[in-house]
DNA sequence: TTTAGCACTCAGTTAAACAGAGTGCTAACA
DNA sequence: TGTTAGCACTCTGTTTAACTGAGTGCTAAA
């Protein structure tokens, strides 16, 4: 177990290190207000809090850094929420004061923000799309050979697919199609659509239509929807400024892993207990995350769906700070978001 | 005037810095196979070319280097196209090989592939959607206060809108209005919609509807289309390979520039004589674009309209081979599109 | 006109010297 | 027994000097 003086000397060192980015020394230690020993005991200290694991040193007679472990024990333990500025809540307040519609430019202007308070990466994932249900299925033809097939959810997402229309398809068919495809589809999730279709549908189809399975084939690729969920992204190249990517290979594999947003993807997605998580270094196991912590906030929206708001950054971010952010913003998105999500009461059923 | 000599120096020192990116001596250059003088007659030839301001010393003993104005003469005259491998010609006939139906799909595949058969930076411009034509306007109520507005166009590009239904429109008045707009701005391009509406609808919207004028400022809303057309990116950090950027600063200011994306879409716009331009350096008028060249293509869609394509690279930029890149994928992705733009016969009246 | 030769210049590398920040250990102190 | 002053030691980083290598410019001879 640490002592109190223990854990006040291990958050003096790390509140140090995250603000200078310098291996922190007794000798400054000792300079510190808060600390009224000599610095030949906090050497012992210190040397104590290295052989628990806490803080390393970078070289022989180098001062001390925090360890993975000791971020952890900081982030579990040490950490007091930070009160944000006046002028950091008005900036947030600022953003979602006007009333936006389009979810995407929400979740947009969330990312921009929370990059440009932190100075670090942001991204956000939206609302689930594929737990949407279909509201309206409309085709609009183009010309004699292909038309667009646009389907709007009951939360106001508008995908659209254009596509060929099969030999020997009028406009009289096609209306005839799309006023069978809303009777049986609406209501029904994006991510059941494709099932539905094959399940339902197609017999249908076979009664109404001659070439129903050309067809079918058409619609069954319109009625894909895309397994992820968009990323959205603000201060991409944030991370140039941190002094632990001075060195520019190490920002080339970053960006790389960010530019693959599968794997980005991998990251963020799990973290299925809601509220805030934080995952430091390893423990994102994924090499490119090594010398950095990804902070997650998960916040609900209307309707029993889930939003992720995350930030990356070094391992020596500004926790505290960072995560008092994701709070406030977090709340305030997930407002925003709920309120698009509002359905008028006869709809409920 | 250049001797044939001294012509082909240039060429050799351009060539032999843009594969190598170190200053080019005189003694290297007279170990190639095309020169056959003495270093010594190199030399002196060399100090002439410095003269007339084609290359420039790093210091006082270095060898040469191109200046902005040496690159400029080098594209002009000396450029040979350069044969494309059967490798770069396939795997740009892959992406071009299916029939796909979504205009940012293909514009997307575009800038990705000149990106990574280039190492550079590609930017791609899409077709002017303000030129684009309405297809059919709908609107889908979602709830009693909120309705989505879908514009189509002729060439399938689907816009939408959330908005808030003003206070006392049923769906039967929505309906009426979506018949109403259908009638009167089927065919108007999305640059003038915005005025028509005032013009003509506002006259008709008053005769059939009760509180007119709040309804025509929703709707005025909704059919403002973005001024700008939307930029495409490939390898956005390819850049940090090129040595010139191993200065972390230069990249910083020269992602800041493509991230803002305004001063960008001044760059590439007004390329308007067609075909290839090479800007070098300086000539971009653009601070952070001091060591980079852009090479643009624009290139002819059906309907009249325009696409531009191109590519952002150091000034030691590969420029034949970016040309002769640019052009096979330009004229590739100018029949892709305009494929999406052709319309049924009955329509170009 | 071309070229060989030579003096000179500059960047980059290596090696040594040195300063600064830090540690660990010991002995004295409270 | 815990704390502290003092000192030897270690390692990094910077400065300085010497040296190497690549390059130029100029001159004189072919």
């Amino acid at each position: 177990m640490l002592t109190n003086r223990q854990l006040l000397i291990l958050q003096v060192i790390i509140d140090d290190f995250i603000r200078s980015a310098q291996p922190v020394g007794s000798r400054s230690l000792s300079k510190k207000e808060e600390i009224q020993i000599s610095s030949a005991t906090i050497r012992n200290e210190m040397s104590d809090l290295e052989e628990m694991g806490f803080i390393e040193k970078t070289h022989t007679s180098s001062g001390r850094v925090p360890s993975e472990k000791g971020y952890r024990f900081y982030v579990d333990h040490l950490l007091s929420p930070q009160i944000l500025q006046q002028q950091d809540i008005s900036q947030i307040q600022s953003v979602f004061a006007e009333r936006i519609y389009e979810m995407e430019n929400i979740v947009q202007r969330s990312a921009k923000i929370l990059s440009e308070l932190t100075n670090y990466t942001s991204i956000v994932l939206g609302p689930n799309l594929q737990e949407n249900r279909v509201k309206k299925i409309q085709m609009v033809p183009l010309s004699e050979e292909s038309a667009i097939a646009i389907i709007v959810t009951d939360t106001g997402h508008v995908e659209s697919r254009r596509f060929s229309l099969p030999k020997g398809m009028n406009a009289e068919d096609l209306e005839q199609m799309v006023r069978v495809l809303n009777d049986r589809l609406v209501g029904t999730p994006l991510i059941n659509l494709h099932d539905r279709l094959h399940q339902e549908i197609a017999i249908l189809l076979r009664r109404h239509i001659a070439n129903y399975d050309s067809i079918l084939k058409v619609f069954a690729e319109i009625m894909n929807v895309p397994v992820h969920d968009k990323l959205f992204f603000g201060g991409k190249m944030n991370m140039i400024n941190q002094p632990e990517f001075s060195d520019i290979e190490k920002l080339r594999i970053l960006m790389d892993m960010i530019d693959r947003e599968e794997s980005l993807y991998k990251l963020i997605r799990p973290n299925d207990g809601g509220g805030i998580q934080v995952k430091i270094g390893k423990e994102n196991e994924n090499i490119a995350m090594e010398n950095c912590s990804l902070i997650t906030a998960t916040f609900p929206i209307a309707g029993g769906q889930k939003g992720t708001l995350a930030i990356l950054g070094p391992t020596r971010m500004e926790y505290s700070r960072v995560i008092s952010l994701l709070n406030v913003i977090s709340t305030d998105l997930s407002k925003a978001l709920s309120s698009l999500y509002e359905k008028s009461p006869d709809e409920w059923t």
